[in-house]
DNA sequence: AGCACGCCGACT
DNA sequence: GTCGGCGTGCTC
């Protein structure tokens, strides 16, 4: 009889050792064992119970001894061939291994949290007999408890090889082991301290210690009895780890792990009426349908102005899918998903619709997986994760706002929601719809080059126009003697909006709340200690904090390098501009929008709404406050520091900044004919600027594709980084010097058919990050099956010499910036 | 990455 | 002699 055997991926594996391992299934498993089943398998010397997933059955291996599977975990298999061939791709092209991409393609509410435990079943004799062998000291653990998990023991038995050990006893019979499975519940725990003892008693058992200030701290902040997360904790105090470890151990501070959630409301939303489609409309909707019906899948750009109604296009495609019987994704950028949005789309297809959100509950987003995957949900609407929604017979993906960079994946596999949708819709020859009112000029390219279909749509929806665009130049003011950040002419149309009793939203552009703090007289400024940056000021807690990795420090009255009490504070921007909005317009009522106002639960949500109810006359806001926003009654619409992001280093930086501003123009006067929008700005004459004022996209395009040619950026060429990091600098640079001359040999031998120049190492725009350093080379070439074996092979080397022990390495594609 | 094995110095 | 420190190499 020829025993089936099993190629198994394994969770425990990192990038160096990731590979399909072989796994003899035994008889008893036949049955249960599934391709794209979980398993538990023994792994690595000690035999370590280990979760693996199936991915293939063989009928031979070239391995010998093979060792068999422990069990079969799963009754339905979790991944289809389709997604199994899926993640064999994504971990090829983006370096991941099996295991990340798997985990990219599951909702977390799958996952299993094990423990394994092993009691003693032989009696007391038995025991006793073997208190002269080397499993003596292991027995001695069960004297008063007969039951023990696996981590209990490694506590009483410190650094031992005890697996091997109990594996045999469990062979012998003297113990019984049980790997209880439990369904892991959240994978976003929080960590919660509580003071265990009353406060007099806790300062008193800390005051023999001789640092306390930062414990005593900690003991203040808690010492309401209520819980706070080590997160608050750790922004409130600049407590560290080791220190509220120590103060558990000590039995003043308790830790409980917490599960965040965040459940939307969808009540209290007004349902739009489902306006007919416009002749415009219509023809763009038969266009996309007549590819939707193609045998072959297809990819289409529709290019359309803010207001022109791409979502109605969007519904009557969906529709169409519906009729088919087939299913649709639909992805939107987190900022996006707003209830309102989610809520368009259950009025039409009721219960069709499922929404897959980082925001949702770990149970809830674990059911609609299970519903989508039984078919019982055939429309899903989610954010990036969502392109891999197991739905049956895939018809259409949708990706809306299809430019924003939400859709790139931080984390490993560092994939583009994009890319995923193009392979998903090739393998169900389905149709990929990519809308945007300011396409990537990565998109529209390929547009031009016929590789999508370009649908365009430039009018606005009924009778909504333009607004009027003023640029205001701001050159020169502050040698007038004004300094502040509005100018007298967007000055002058808030106060007619005031009298109008119409709103006004101003749009901050800055990425995040950058405040400043210093001092005048040696010019000191906080920095990171382990990062290469410069700490931000937050007036709440009056620390200064690192936004790459949380450090913090309090900042007294005096400088802390030369004692002067001259410091200067830079309040964040937002609340820069509404302190000086209500002193102008001192009767004005402002919501200002950014990190500090946004933070609690559902907080976002109920600005905008107490906003759209009208009961502020001024919305002031970061980028929160350009997407997919559809107030009625604002006529007019502010861009502050437009210039601000122009100058960015990295090569994308006018097309975002086009795009922002182009997004937040669009929102002035969506409903009637008098809306306006002031840009201030320091470049009156950017065409950038210029562009985005007339809301001139294809000029944009022109001038950004000729730059891109002459800069050799993507989407003319593909760049390619290659990121090291690791604690210390110089390895990280002698690891990428070597890696480099390994290239260039390569390149020059038997990858002779794919030679680019290498370039580098350069440092990342940030050094040092939570004190890794950080570098990198970069390559320009284009993508191919050659590249693959290039890079892959080169990385696998890498992670397996001994030389870079401690640095770590991933590629990029075309990165934002570095 | 873990984890076991092995080699070496310190100590009951 | 033996415990336990750290360096080295393997994982079906």
């Amino acid at each position: 009889m020829s025993q089936k055997i099993c190629a198994v991926a394994i969770e425990a594996s990192t990038f160096a050792i990731d590979k399909l391992y072989d796994y003899a299934l035994p008889s008893a498993l036949v049955h249960k064992a599934q391709i794209g089943c979980r398993v538990l398998v023994p792994f690595g010397r000690g035999n370590k119970h280990i979760e693996g997933i199936i991915l293939a059955f063989r009928e031979k291996s070239e391995f010998q001894k093979l060792k068999p599977i422990d069990d079969v975990l799963d009754i339905t298999p979790v991944l289809d061939a389709d997604q199994i061939k899926l993640a064999i791709w994504i971990r090829e092209r983006l370096a991941a291994t099996f295991y990340d991409c798997i985990h990219a393609m599951l909702p977390v509410g799958l996952w299993f949290r094990r423990n394994d435990t092993y009691t003693l079943i032989a009696d007391e004799k038995t025991v006793a007999a073997m208190i002269k062998t080397e499993y003596a000291s292991i027995l001695s653990c069960f004297e008063n408890n007969k039951s023990l998990t696996l981590e209990q023991i490694r506590t009483m038995k410190g650094n031992q090889s005890i697996l091997i050990k109990l594996d045999a006893l469990c062979k012998q019979g003297i113990l019984r082991y049980d790997s209880k499975i439990t369904q892991k519940v959240s994978d976003k725990t929080t960590k919660m301290y509580r003071l265990l003892c009353d406060v007099s008693e806790a300062i008193d058992k800390e005051s023999r210690n001789k640092r306390t200030t930062v414990r005593l701290d900690v003991i203040s902040c808690l010492s309401d009895g209520q819980q706070m997360s080590k997160q608050e904790l750790k922004y409130m105090t600049g407590v560290s780890d080791a220190i509220l470890r120590n103060m558990v151990q000590k039995g003043i501070l308790e830790c409980t792990e917490q599960e965040q959630f965040r459940t939307p409301n969808y009540e209290d939303i007004e349902i739009l009426p489902q306006n007919p489609l416009s002749d415009i409309q219509k023809s763009v909707y038969n266009g996309i349908k007549a590819l939707y019906e193609h045998e072959k899948s297809e990819t289409a750009l529709l290019y359309g102005v803010t207001g022109s109604g791409k979502t109605q296009i969007y519904m009557h495609l969906i529709e169409n899918v519906l009729e088919n019987n087939q299913s649709a994704i639909v992805l939107v950028p987190e900022i996006g998903l707003t209830p309102q949005f989610i809520k368009i789309f259950t009025a039409r297809f009721g219960n069709e619709v499922s929404v897959l959100h980082s925001a949702l509950g770990v149970g809830e987003r674990y059911d609609s997986w299970k519903k989508i995957k039984m078919g019982m949900s055939r429309v899903v609407i989610g954010t990036r994760s969502a392109v891999f929604a197991p739905v049956q017979s895939l018809g259409l993906i949708i990706i809306d706002e299809e430019q924003d960079s939400a859709y790139q994946s931080e984390q490993s596999p560092r994939y583009h929601a994009r890319d995923i949708a193009i392979y998903r819709t090739m393998q169900s020859n389905a149709l990929l719809l990519l809308g945007s009112a300011t396409p990537s000029v990565e998109s529209y390219y390929k547009a031009e080059q016929g590789i999508y279909k370009l649908f365009e749509l430039n009018e606005r929806y009924g009778n909504s126009s333009l607004p009027d665009v003023i640029i205001a130049d701001m050159r020169g003011l502050s040698r007038q003697g004004m300094t502040g950040s509005i100018g007298p002419i967007l000055r002058e149309h808030i106060q007619q909006n005031l009298e109008n009793k119409e709103q006004t939203i101003l749009f901050l552009n800055r990425r995040g709340s950058s405040r400043v703090v210093g001092c005048a007289m040696c010019g000191w400024v906080p920095e990171c200690p382990s990062c290469s940056t410069t700490m931000t000021y937050h007036a709440v807690n009056g620390r200064a904090m690192c936004h790459y990795c949380g450090a913090s420090i309090k900042i007294k009255h005096n400088c802390q390098e030369c004692g002067s009490n001259h410091l200067f504070f830079e309040t964040a921007g937002t609340q820069h501009v509404e302190k000086e909005l209500s002193e102008i317009f001192q009767n004005a009522k402002i919501i200002r929008m950014d990190a500090d106002t946004t933070s609690g639960k559902n907080s976002h949500e109920m600005l905008l709404d107490s906003f759209s109810k009208g009961e502020a006359d001024i919305l002031i806001g970061t980028q929160m406050v350009t997407k997919g926003l559809d107030f009625e009654n604002v006529t007019l619409v502010g861009v502050l520091e437009s210039d601000q992001s122009l100058y960015a280093q990295d090569f994308r930086a006018e097309e975002r900044t086009f795009s922002l501003i182009t997004q937040v123009v669009g929102r002035a006067g969506r409903r009637n004919n008098h809306g306006r929008a002031v840009i201030q700005t320091f470049s009156p004459n950017h065409p950038v600027l210029l562009n985005a004022a007339r809301q001139d996209y294809i000029t944009f395009y022109r001038q950004e594709i000729e730059k891109r040619k002459a800069l050799q950026c993507p989407p003319i060429a593909q760049i390619l980084f290659l990121c090291a990091s690791g604690e210390n600098e110089r390895m990280v640079i002698d690891s990428l010097i070597r890696l480099k001359s390994r290239l260039n040999g390569l390149m020059n031998g038997q990858f002779s058919d794919f030679s680019y120049p290498v370039l580098g190492p350069a440092a990342a725009s940030v050094v040092r990050i939570a004190g890794r350093y950080r570098y990198h080379l970069t390559m320009r070439c284009p993508e191919s099956k050659r590249r693959k074996q290039l890079i892959n092979g080169v990385l696998r080397e890498f992670s397996q010499d001994k030389l870079n022990k401690g640095v770590s390495l991933h590629i990029e594609l075309n990165p934002d910036s570095i």
